[in-house]
DNA sequence: AGCACGCCGACT
DNA sequence: GTCGGCGTGCTC
């Protein structure tokens, strides 16, 4: 690290600033003793002492000769690697991170290594299982440890410093750590449980034409098991290797003993595997597979963005093989010597995926999720350091992985929710570190999805990324309709009936003739959302919120959906005394009933946050639902939650105009993404699904290019043409959490901040929440959302306002009031 | 984050 | 008179 004149005595002292483990926002100056100056470097573990008796792993930031004024430094206990296990590319994302996320550099840190990098006095030691080593291998302190373990399984690392009566024992417990025969201490949380379904292939014995037909005449003798296979061949067809016990049973009509014999016979062979729903079963990636000409034709052009774009939004729908064209696009960068990251969302790393590019890459490839075991992570980070893996298959913290010089970063399902981290600071999102990731190696990004996020196809559209699809060709048969129906022209028409088109009505009486079911969405909860005076104009308002409170009948009262804040309804105006209230809007409450005076003999239920709120209201709307008690559910975007319906054809959605609206958009189009697999399923059950969108414009530019082009392919779509583009504007939530010990302070404190960002950002403030206020032990805290329009108002200068707020804060001693946590979403 | 120091209530 | 509650502030 250091330049030394030949033959001359090197004399100079030398400062380290250190990145600790911990929430504190600044580094912290070590003195190099002389001994180790030769060993420190930045980005190299080392050990320091910090407060009066505890010892970290620290990361070395910053090295300098300047000796701080105003104290006196500690000297670094000891360094603990050769070669940095952190490189200046990661120190720059997590300064990134720490600053666009507003959160410690040192939680950063803490997310980012692995536990087994970062020992601390209070971290466990224990044996590792069925460990092998040769005792006379091992120095004297080194068995004095193990001899130690063998009695006590769990040591803290403090105790292990006590034993042995000195103060840093991380190296030699680094040299046992190596040798793999300790380890850190987890506990094993299998939070995570997927969804496994059984399903069965045919003895591949029976491949062969003609124990086929030797098979069939066995059977011959037992027509119930003849008739089983003759139903497997039937569903083989359309989907070999993956029929699910469940669809045979069904095809067959046959009971699960029958299916049980064959499979004791060894006719059938059952396996059970993890299934999700929501993600591509892709075809096999044989070792020598080729590009269909589409597949070919695309990559060339994502290629050709790339030559002037960092990040590319690849939209392609539902198996048309993005994987196998992410596959070659891998290979192709690591023959260039460069490393690729590939990221998914945790619940889509399922077994088959990982196996699959596993069998493909060989040892090229390391694998990187919350479920793997923390040395195994030590070991993966160690591998992508050393270059012995050029991919790595990761979930959200892969991010934070040594690479040295990244060619490409792949975000698949780029749309998920579950690459933004809420709980703990750092709260980053993958996909958007990731794009700062590669913009610090100079590489580029690519985006998958089938149903992109809005904020991504923005950017695409914009011209800001490129843009690729991939297309894929269906059968028209039994494809989904989507169907978009005006409701200003049924208005001119007069064939409306309350909220409903005509069309919507006809078709609902069908299904509802059929002894089908029907949801409809209507994301608005209660029975209007706004009052207004039409003499004076004015509209009741939440008192703590910039929103106008909701009518429920239910209550009889004005909600306001974000604090919770409640007052009884007006019928005389306050504000000049008329009583020419008019309620505007409608939510499900008001669908509900109106849908009733129409058809008065359906069994209506209504699914919403308010219907919901008790402990199993959930779940038993569900099986009513499912037990088909109910033929038309009404809800808001949390019917999309438990959508696993066989009997739904039709969805309708009652107004798609007023979802176009952040946050509301999110909504709509996750619930969307849902609804459309009901659709699809209704479809390959050979009833035609349909859904109809009900809208105000028709010629709505969201409407027609953003659902248009999203769900083209997985609908047949019946569309006016499209008109120019335009976009609602996009908003930015910022979460600001406040917390107080006095609930009268915290509230004016607040209340305060709130006006603030109101009068200096111009932005719109949602909470403070007031009957809401969480309380953590003698604290209240309170959370509220701060939207800025996306285009308007930067990240940069939200965070600057919020630091000048936050010294009023401590300043004015009266209200003293501390920001706890911030949040920034990308919507 | 931890841990010490410090200032107020119920105990041998 | 002291033990212990947690509120506040510091740690290089």
């Amino acid at each position: 690290m250091l330049e030394l004149n030949e033959g001359k005595r090197d004399d100079r002292t030398f400062f380290a600033d250190v990145i600790l483990p911990l929430a504190i926002s600044k580094t912290y100056t070590y003195r190099v003793p002389q001994a180790l100056k030769a060993q420190v470097a930045v980005g190299k573990r080392v050990v320091v002492q910090f407060g009066k008796s505890r010892i970290y792993t620290a990361i070395v930031y910053h090295i300098s000769e300047t000796p701080p004024q105003l104290y006196e430094a500690k000297y670094i206990m000891d360094v603990l690697d050769e070669i940095p296990v952190v490189n200046a590319h990661q120190i720059s994302l997590w300064e990134w991170i720490s600053s666009y996320y507003m959160c410690h550099i040192g939680e950063v840190m803490q997310a980012a290594l692995p536990s087994a990098l970062k020992l601390a006095s209070e971290t466990r030691v224990v044996l590792m299982k069925d460990a092998v080593y040769d005792k006379g291998e091992l120095s004297d302190k080194e068995f004095l440890i193990m001899d130690a373990l063998e009695i006590q399984p769990e040591l803290k690392v403090s105790d292990i410093a006590k034993l042995l009566g000195q103060k840093s024992v991380f190296r030699l417990l680094k040299s046992l750590f190596d040798k793999g025969i300790i380890h850190i201490s987890e506990e094993i949380a299998e939070r995570f449980k997927p969804k496994q379904l059984t399903f069965l292939r045919l003895n591949s014995y029976y491949d062969e034409p003609e124990n086929k037909r030797a098979l069939f005449e066995i059977l011959e003798k037992s027509p119930k098991q003849l008739e089983v296979l003759l139903a497997y061949m039937k569903l083989s067809r359309n989907a070999p290797s993956s029929v699910a016990k469940k669809d045979l049973l069904e095809e067959s009509g046959c009971s699960s003993a029958i299916l049980k014999t064959l499979i004791t016979k060894e006719i059938f062979i059952s396996e059970s595997r993890v299934v999700s729903r929501l993600y591509e079963q892709d075809q096999a990636l044989s070792p020598e597979f080729r590009l269909s000409d589409d597949q070919q034709a695309v990559s060339e052009s994502i290629k050709t963005h790339f030559q002037d774009k960092d990040v590319t939004l690849l939209h392609g729908v539902t198996s048309s093989g993005k994987t196998q064209l992410y596959v070659k696009l891998i290979e192709e960068v690591i023959q260039s010597g460069k490393q690729v990251l590939y990221l998914l969302p945790e619940i889509a790393l399922t077994a088959q995926i990982i196996e699959r590019l596993r069998a493909y890459f060989g040892k090229k490839i390391g694998i990187y999720h919350s479920r793997i075991g923390d040395n195994e992570r030590a070991e993966v980070w160690n591998k992508v350091l050393n270059k012995e893996y050029s991919v790595v298959l990761g979930a959200r913290s892969a991010v934070f992985l040594p690479f040295s010089e990244l060619g490409l970063i792949v975000v698949d399902e780029e749309h998920e929710s579950s690459y933004k981290q809420y709980d703990p600071a750092p709260r980053y999102h993958a996909r958007d570190t990731a794009i700062y990731l590669a913009h610090l190696h100079r590489s580029k990004v690519l985006l998958g999805s089938a149903t992109p996020s809005l904020e991504s196809y923005y950017n695409a559209k914009t011209g800001k990324y490129g843009f690729a699809e991939l297309k894929q060709r269906y059968g028209d048969s039994n494809l989904p309709v989507i169907q978009v129906v005006s409701i200003a022209e049924e208005t001119s028409r007069k064939t409306m009936q309350s909220h409903f088109t005509s069309v919507l009505v006809a078709e609902i009486k069908q299904a509802l003739g059929r002894k089908e079911q029907v949801i409809l969405f209507q994301n608005r909860r209660g029975y209007t959302p706004m009052l207004i005076c039409k003499t004076c104009g004015y509209i009741p308002q939440c008192i703590h919120c910039d929103v106008s409170l909701t009518f429920h009948k239910s209550t009889g009262k004005l909600h306001c959906h974000y604090c919770g804040y409640k007052q009884d309804t007006v019928s005389v105006c306050p504000a000049c005394g008329s009583t020419h209230i008019e309620q505007k809007g409608f939510g499900t409450e008001k669908i509900e009933d109106d849908l009733q005076f129409i058809f008065p003999d359906a069994r209506i239920s209504r699914m919403d946050l308010d219907t919901t709120r008790s402990k199993n209201s959930f779940q038993r709307i569900l099986n009513d639902f499912e037990d088909q008690k109910i033929d038309i559910l009404v809800g808001t975007q949390i019917v999309a939650k438990g959508l696993d319906f066989d009997k739904v054809t039709l969805i309708g959605i009652i107004n798609a105009d007023s979802l176009l609206n952040y946050p509301d958009f999110r909504a709509f189009e996750k619930s969307f993404q849902l609804l459309s697999q009901v659709g699809g399923r209704a479809g390959r059950r050979e009833r035609q699904g349909k859904v109809i969108i009900q809208s105000h414009n028709i010629h709505h530019r969201v409407i027609d290019q953003v659902i248009h082009h999203n769900y083209e392919g997985l609908f047949r779509t019946e569309m006016t043409e499209r008109k120019s583009f335009h976009y609602p504007p996009l908003y930015r939530m910022i979460r600001i959490d406040v917390k107080n010990k006095d609930q009268f302070v915290l509230n004016e404190a607040a209340q305060r901040l709130a006006a603030e960002f109101r009068n200096v950002l111009g932005a719109r403030v949602l909470g403070p929440e007031d009957p809401l206020v969480t309380r953590v032990r003698n604290f209240f805290i309170k959370t509220m959302y701060i939207k800025i329009e996306r285009e308007g108002i930067s990240v940069s200068k939200v965070k600057n306002f919020l630091k000048s707020a936050l010294l009023t804060f401590d300043t004015d001693k009266r209200n003293k009031g501390t920001i706890v946590q911030v949040d920034v979403d990308p919507y």
